[in-house]
RNA sequence: GCCCGGAUGGCGGAAUUGGUAGACGCGCCAGACUCAAAAUCUGGUUCUCGCAAGGGAGUGCAGGUUCGAUUCCUGUUCCGGGCACCA
C-alpha cells in the first residue's frame, strides 16, 4: 500500500466537515484559546503561495492547542469592502457585489484544499448587510460620544450637553472652540448648538485636504499619485479641501502608547507605533510677526507665529522660522517683492503629495520677506516656507536652530542663512549636534547653563510671561474616516439645514443601494451622490431641468466649447462700467485668490469667478428687475450651487456706490476657504444622506468581536460571547498593518471599553508577524531584430550565461552573430557585421515553466497562445538557462505560484510542511517551489515505517527500547518547544530527524509511532489521521491528547565536551555527564591534541563550562 | 527623508542565554538496484593548501568588547516593509 495523499485527503476532509468536527461552541469546560489571522481581502487573483503562510502557522497553533487540551476559536472570513473591486467594476462593468462573491467563492475553494481547521459556520463578511449593519451602529456609538479627559474615556454626548447646560464649555474647552457660557448654550440654535458638538464628537465631520484628480473627477489615494499626476491616465493632482469624517483617535494617543505595555507585541511593532502615536514633550512659543499689512497694534497683538518646539533651550539659536506651505499667516507674512516666488512655490507644492514631500531629500523652500520677533530678544527673524514642515504637526511652523538640528542646518547652508552657535565647541560648522549636554553659549541669562536644565527654565520663563506654555504633542493625527467611493458601508446619516442627523438604530442597516455605474458624484463626493432617489429623503429633488435653462450637457467647469470660449472673450470687451470697476479691485491677486472674468462654468459665462474657492460673482444690470430675467438668475444659481459654486449677486448701483461693502462681502465669503458642505445646500430643507461610504478599516476594526457571536441579531456581540472569549490569545499576520489596522481595532476596542460591551481593552494579548513570500522571479533574454538581418518571424533568445557574457563585453558581436546564423541561416551577411548594433532585452517568463533555472522549451512555446511558437534558442549545455531576480510576487511578474497546482501534485500535508520548512515564518524569503520534494519523500518515508509496498502493514506491537524511546522523546521535547515558540520550520526539521533515526533503527513499532502521529496532527492532519485510523483507533486524532514528554528517557551518561585552544576549537573529550572541574582539567590536559598544542607553552587560564565546553588558554 | 526589519555554503535555512558555525532539506558528485529510466537506497559535499595526516580562512563591510562573538557595542553598505485614501 503506498501513500496516495489524494485520496486520503480528500477522504478526511469530507470526514471533518460532515462530523463538524471544527465547530467551536461557546460553552466549553476547556480553557479558551483564540487563534486569529488578520482578515484577508479576497482579491481577484486569487490565493498566491504567499497567502497561506500565516494561516497554515494559526492552523498548526490552532490545532496544537487543541490537542493540548483547550477549546480553539480558529475562525475565517472577508475584508470584502475596497478599493480593487470598484476599479474592477469601473473598468469591466461588473457590480462589486457580484465580483466579490466570485472571488469570495474562489478564495474558499482555495482555502478548503489546504485543511484548514477554520470553524466555517463564523464565516464574516464585512460588505453583508448583517454585518455592516453592526459597524454602522458601532458608528453611530462613535458619533454619539465625546471624550471626557476628566474620566479618561468616552462617554455619551448627552453627558457633554449636561455640562454645558450647566456651565458652558469653560471646562470643557478642547478643541479650539469659542468660551460659552450656560446661558449663551441655551439660547443657541438648533445649528449653532450641533455645530458645537460636531466637534467633540469622537466620528465628526471636518474639512480634510485630499488628492484631487480633475480630470478623473475623483480624489485619489496616495499610491495612485505618482510624481504628481494620477497613476492611470497621467492627469494632474491637485491637492483640494473636501468634507470629511474623522475618527477621533488622537484622544486615545495616550491609551494606545500607555496599552502597548501590556501585550506581547514584538519590540520592534511597539517601536512602529509608539513612534506613529509620537508623544513628545515641549512647549508652544508666540512669535510676534511684522508685516505692513496690520492695521492697528491689535492686529499685530492677535496675529502671532505659534511654534512648537521640543527643545525651547534652544530658543537663541532660532536663526529663521519655517512654516508649512498651508500655514494661515503666509499671506500677511509675504512682501510684496516676494509675492512672485511665494506663489510661485506653493503651486510646486500643491502638486506634490505628502508622500514626496516627507520623501524628498533636494532642499526647497522660499523666503516670505517677513519677519518674526523672538520674544527673548527681539531679535528680527526671516520666515521662510518649506515643504518640509507639514501642516498636520504641531503647529504647522517651527522654529529653526540651524547649529542643533541636521535639517534645519541642511536648510540654512542651501540658503545661505547665517548660523548662530549656541553650543561653543560642541558646534563644529560642519553639522548640526543635537546634543542636550551642551553648555549654552550666546544665550544671554542662559549662558553657562547645560542645555538639559535650561529647558525647564525657559518654559516657566514663557509661562511667566504669557509667551507660550508646555505642552504635550502628538504625531498622530484623526483618521479620515470617510471616502468618496461607492463600495463601503454607508453612513447612517441624514444631513437636513446643515446638521447630521444619526438614523435610528431600528433603520440598520442602511443598505447600500445597487447602481449600475460608479463615476464620482459632483463636487468630489462619492459615486453615491448620484443616486438621488437614495440619498434624497424624501425624493422627489428639486431638479433643475437642464433644457428649460437651454443649457448644454456640460458637466464639468473645466471644459467647455471653443464656441463658448470665443464668446467669453467676446464678453471681456463689452464690460459694463460696474464690472470694470470690480474687475481692477480684484485682479492680480489683491485678496489673495484668483479671479478670472467672464469665464465659462457648465453652461454659463459668468462675470467673475475664482475658481479655487468656487466663488461666483455676478454683477446685475437694471434688466435684472424683470420677472422673467429673475426666474433665469435664480436657475442659474441653482444650477451652479448644484456643482458646488457660491453665487453672490451685486447690482451694479451697489459696486458704483459702495465697492468697499461689495468687497467685504467678497472677502468674507473667501475666508471660508472651502465651499460649504454641498449637503446642506441641496435638498432644500428635505434630508439628504451622507453620500460618503466608510473606509476600509472599518469593518476590520471589529471583526474580531464578530466571530464569538458571528449570527446576533441583537447586538454587534454579546457580552456574553466576549466575556467567554475575551482577548485574541494569538494574532497573525504581517507588519504591514503596523500602523493602520492595528492602531484602529485597538482604538475601537477600547472605546467600546469604554461604553461597557466588552470587558477589556485591549483586542489581541499576543501578535506574531508573519514575514512576506517574495516572488523568485525568471527572466529570458531576447535579441531585438537587427536593422540589417533578413526578417524573420523567430524570435530569439539567447541563455542567461551567455548574456550575462555579452553585458560585461566577454562576448563579442561577430561571434554572437556567429551563433545567430547557427540558428537562422544567413540570418546576418558577414559583410555587415561591423553594422550590426546588438540590443537584447529582458523578459519575465512564467516561473511555472522553469524547472530551476532550466527553461522548459516546449512549454515555453505555448505560453501565451503561442506567441513564442516559433522562437529560436540559443543555449549552452544544450540547456537554456534562465535569469533569477527576487521581487514581488504578482501576476504582472509571471512569479506567482499557485497553491492550488502544489497540492494536487503533492498534497496539502506536504504543501502545509513546506511552507513552514521555508524559514521562519516572522521572516520575507523568496519561494523557491524546488525543495518541496525533500518535504514530500519525508512523509513518504514516514508511510513506510507504517507500510511497505510489497509487505503491506508492517508495524508491530514489539516494546520499544530505550534508544527508539530516546528519538521518540527528543523529537517529543524540540517539537513541543519548537511549535510553542512558533518555530515551525526547525519543527519540522525534527520531524525529519525522527524518522530518519527511525528508520535507521528500523523501528516500526506502534508505541513509538502513535505518539509521533499525534505530534504530527498539527502539521499535517491528513496522513496523521489516516494512519492513525490504520491503528485501529475509534477516535479521531483531531482530538488526541499531545503526548508529554519523560524526561528519563533523554538522560545521557556521558557528554563529548569541544576543546579550544586559545577559542579555537581542536578537538573533542568524552567526560561523564556529571563532570566536575578538577576531573575535567585532567582529563584535557592529558588528551594528545591538547598536548600538541600547548606543548612548550604556559598554560595561562583554563575555562571549565559544564554541559558546555572546555577552553584552554596559552 | 523618517520609523522598523534583514544580510550565514551553489540555494532555503540551523546554531533557543556569548560556548563545537553550516542541523534539516534542495541542488550537485559518486555508488547500489535496473535492459533502461523513474522511484528508492548508501556515501560525499563551506572555501582553500595538501596524496594524506593536518593546516589556513570564513556568518554583508570596517572597527571594538571578551578566554571565546553569527550572537553584544560603534560606524557603514545593500535589500525588504511602513509613512495616514491599497488592504
Amino acid at each position: 500500500m503506498e501513500y496516495n495523499f489524494r485520496t486520503i485527503e480528500q477522504k478526511w476532509q469530507q470526514y471533518w466537515g460532515e462530523t463538524n468536527a471544527y465547530k467551536v461552541s461557546n460553552n466549553s469546560p476547556r480553557p479558551k484559546y483564540y487563534v486569529l489571522d488578520m482578515f484577508p481581502y479576497p482579491s481577484g487573483a486569487g490565493l498566491h503561495v504567499g497567502h497561506p503562510l500565516g494561516y497554515i502557522a494559526s492552523d498548526i497553533f490552532a490545532r496544537f492547542k487543541r490537542l493540548k487540551g483547550y477549546n480553539v476559536l480558529h475562525p475565517m472570513g472577508y475584508d470584502a469592502f475596497g478599493l480593487p473591486a470598484e476599479q474592477y467594476a469601473i473598468e469591466h462593468g461588473v457590480h462589486p457585489a457580484e465580483s466579490t462573491k466570485k472571488n469570495i467563492e474562489n478564495f474558499r475553494k482555495q482555502l478548503d484544499k489546504i485543511g484548514f481547521s477554520f470553524d466555517w459556520s463564523r464565516e464574516v463578511n464585512t460588505s453583508d448587510p448583517q454585518y455592516y449593519k453592526w459597524t454602522q451602529w458601532i458608528f453611530l456609538q462613535l458619533f454619539k460620544s465625546w471624550y471626557n479627559r476628566e474620566n479618561d474615556k468616552a462617554e455619551s454626548i448627552d453627558t457633554l450637553v449636561a455640562i454645558f447646560e450647566k456651565d458652558g464649555n469653560q471646562s470643557v474647552n478642547y478643541y479650539d472652540a469659542a468660551l460659552f457660557s450656560a446661558d449663551e448654550w441655551n439660547t443657541f440654535s438648533e445649528k449653532e448648538q450641533q455645530d458645537i458638538l460636531m466637534q467633540y464628537r469622537l466620528c465628526y465631520c471636518g474639512y480634510g485636504e485630499v488628492n484631487w484628480c480633475e480630470a478623473l473627477g475623483t480624489v485619489l489615494a496616495n499610491d495612485e499619485v505618482v510624481n504628481g499626476v494620477s497613476e492611470r491616465g497621467g492627469y494632474p493632482v491637485v491637492k483640494r479641501k473636501l468634507r470629511q469624517w474623522y475618527l477621533r483617535i488622537t484622544e486615545y494617543a495616550d491609551r494606545l502608547l500607555r496599552g502597548l505595555d501590556n501585550v506581547d507585541f514584538s519590540d520592534a511593532m511597539k517601536d512602529m507605533q509608539s513612534n506613529w502615536i509620537g508623544k513628545s514633550y515641549g512647549a508652544e512659543i508666540d512669535f510676534a510677526i511684522r508685516s505692513d499689512k496690520f492695521a492697528t497694534i491689535e492686529d499685530e497683538q492677535r496675529r502671532k507665529l505659534k511654534v512648537y518646539t521640543t527643545r525651547p533651550d534652544t530658543i537663541y539659536g532660532v536663526d529663521f522660522m519655517v512654516v508649512a506651505p498651508e500655514h494661515e499667516l503666509i499671506d500677511l507674512l509675504t512682501t510684496d517683492e516676494q509675492r512672485e516666488a511665494v506663489d510661485e512655490y506653493l503651486a510646486y507644492v500643491k502638486s506634490r503629495s505628502e508622500r514626496e514631500r516627507m520623501a524628498e531629500k533636494k532642499i526647497t523652500g522660499v523666503f516670505t520677506g517677513g519677519y518674526a520677533i523672538n520674544p527673548f530678544n527681539n531679535r528680527h527673524i526671516p520666515v521662510w516656507i518649506s515643504e518640509y514642515v507639514l501642516a498636520g504637526y504641531g503647529t504647522g511652523a517651527i522654529m529653526a536652530v540651524p547649529c542643533g538640528d541636521e535639517r534645519d542646518f541642511k536648510f540654512a547652508k542651501h540658503f545661505d542663512i547665517p548660523i548662530t552657535n549656541i553650543i561653543g565647541e560642541h558646534f563644529n560648522g560642519e553639522e548640526a549636534n543635537p546634543t542636550k549636554d551642551a553648555m549654552l553659549t550666546n544665550s544671554d541669562f542662559l549662558d553657562g547653563m547645560l542645555m538639559r536644565d535650561a529647558m525647564k527654565v525657559v518654559m516657566d520663563d514663557l509661562e511667566g510671561y504669557g509667551k507660550g506654555k508646555r505642552k504635550v504633542n502628538y504625531k498622530m493625527r484623526d483618521a479620515a474616516f470617510s471616502r468618496q467611493r461607492y463600495w463601503g458601508e454607508p453612513f447612517p446619516i441624514i444631513w437636513k439645514d446643515g446638521i447630521a442627523y444619526p438614523l435610528d438604530e431600528s433603520e440598520l442597516p442602511l443598505e447600500l443601494p445597487y447602481v449600475e455605474k460608479y463615476g464620482p458624484g459632483p463636487e468630489g463626493e462619492g459615486p453615491l451622490a448620484n443616486v438621488k432617489e437614495w440619498s434624497l429623503i424624501p425624493s422627489p429633488s428639486p431638479q433643475v431641468e437642464k433644457g428649460a435653462l437651454g443649457a448644454a450637457n456640460v458637466p464639468k467647469y473645466s471644459v467647455y466649447t471653443p464656441a463658448q470660449y470665443e464668446l467669453a472673450k467676446q464678453m471681456r470687451k463689452e464690460h459694463t462700467e460696474a464690472e470694470e470697476i470690480l474687475w481692477q479691485a480684484l485682479r492680480n491677486n489683491q485678496l489673495g485668490v484668483k479671479f478670472r472674468r467672464q469665464h465659462p462654468i457648465d453652461a454659463f459665462i459668468v462675470d467673475f469667478v475664482a475658481l479655487q474657492n468656487k466663488l461666483v460673482v455676478e454683477v446685475d444690470g437694471g434688466y435684472h428687475e424683470t420677472e422673467e430675467q429673475k426666474l433665469y438668475d435664480e436657475n442659474r444659481t441653482k444650477v451652479l450651487n448644484e456643482i458646488g459654486f457660491t453665487v453672490i449677486r451685486f447690482t451694479n448701483e451697489e459696486i458704483l456706490h459702495n465697492l468697499d461693502a461689495s468687497l467685504n462681502i467678497i472677502k468674507e465669503a473667501i475666508n471660508l476657504e472651502v465651499a460649504p458642505n454641498p449637503l446642506s445646500t441641496r435638498g432644500e430643507g428635505q434630508g439628504v444622506r451622507e453620500t460618503n461610504t466608510m473606509p476600509g478599516y472599518a469593518g476590520s476594526s471589529w471583526y474580531f468581536l464578530r466571530y464569538m457571536d458571528p449570527h446576533d441579531d441583537a447586538i454587534f456581540c454579546s457580552r456574553e460571547a466576549s466575556d467567554y472569549w475575551n482577548q485574541v490569545d494569538l494574532y497573525i499576520g504581517g507588519t504591514e498593518h503596523a500602523v493602520g489596522h492595528l492602531l484602529y481595532s485597538r482604538m475601537w476596542t477600547k472605546f467600546l471599553y469604554d461604553l461597557d460591551y466588552i470587558g477589556f481593552d485591549e483586542p489581541y494579548r499576543r501578535l506574531l508577524n508573519q514575514g512576506m513570500i517574495q516572488g523568485s522571479s525568471r527572466f529570458v533574454y531576447r535579441f531585438e531584430p537587427l536593422e540589417i538581418s533578413v526578417n524573420t518571424s523567430s524570435p530569439i533568445f539567447i541563455s542567461h550565461g551567455l548574456y550575462e557574457q555579452w553585458k560585461e563585453g566577454n562576448l563579442s558581436t561577430p561571434t554572437i552573430l556567429d551563433l545567430l546564423n547557427e540558428i537562422i541561416p544567413n540570418y546576418c551577411n558577414k559583410e555587415n557585421y561591423s553594422k550590426a548594433k546588438i540590443l537584447i532585452s529582458k523578459l519575465h517568463v512564467d516561473v511555472n515553466i522553469v524547472d530551476g533555472v532550466e527553461l522548459d522549451i516546449e512549454a515555453f512555446k505555448k505560453w501565451r497562445n503561442g506567441e513564442y511558437a516559433n522562437a529560436e534558442f540559443i543555449l549552452e549545455d544544450g540547456k537554456y538557462i534562465c535569469g533569477i531576480e527576487v521581487e514581488k510576487m504578482s501576476k504582472s511578474k509571471f512569479n506567482t505560484v499557485n497553491p492550488d497546482d502544489l497540492v494536487n501534485k503533492y498534497g496539502a500535508d506536504t504543501f502545509r510542511m513546506y511552507e513552514m520548512f521555508l524559514g521562519p515564518v516572522e521572516q520575507s524569503k523568496p519561494w523557491d517551489t524546488k525543495g518541496i520534494e525533500g518535504v514530500h519523500r519525508f512523509l513518504k518515508k514516514l508511510w513506510r515505517l507504517f507500510f511497505d509496498e510489497l509487505k503491506g502493514k508492517v508495524w508491530n506491537e514489539e516494546k520499544a527500547t530505550s534508544q527508539e524511546l530516546k528519538v521518540l522523546h527528543k523529537a517529543i521535547q524540540k517539537i513541543e518547544a519548537d511549535t510553542e515558540r512558533f518555530s515551525f520550520n526547525t519543527a519540522v526539521s525534527a520531524f525529519m530527524v525522527c524518522v530518519n533515526e527511525l528508520s535507521d533503527l528500523k523501528c516500526q513499532k506502534r508505541e513509538i509511532l502513535e505518539p509521533l502521529l499525534i505530534l504530527l496532527t498539527p502539521y499535517a492532519p491528513h496522513i496523521a489521521e489516516e494512519l492513525w485510523k490504520q491503528l485501529s483507533n475509534q477516535s479521531s486524532v483531531l482530538d488526541a491528547s499531545y503526548p508529554k514528554l519523560e524526561e528519563k528517557y533523554l538522560i545521557e551518561s556521558t557528554k563529548e565536551y569541544p576543546v579550544s585552544i586559545n577559542g579555537k576549537m581542536r578537538t573533542s573529550v568524552v567526560l561523564p555527564a556529571d563532570v566536575e572541574q578538577e576531573q575535567a582539567v585532567e582529563a584535557v590536559m592529558n588528551n594528545e591534541v591538547v598536548q600538541k598544542w600547548t606543548v612548550g607553552k604556559q598554560v595561562k587560564k583554563f575555562i571549565f563550562v559544564k554541559n558546555k565546553m572546555v577552553n584552554v588558554v596559552v
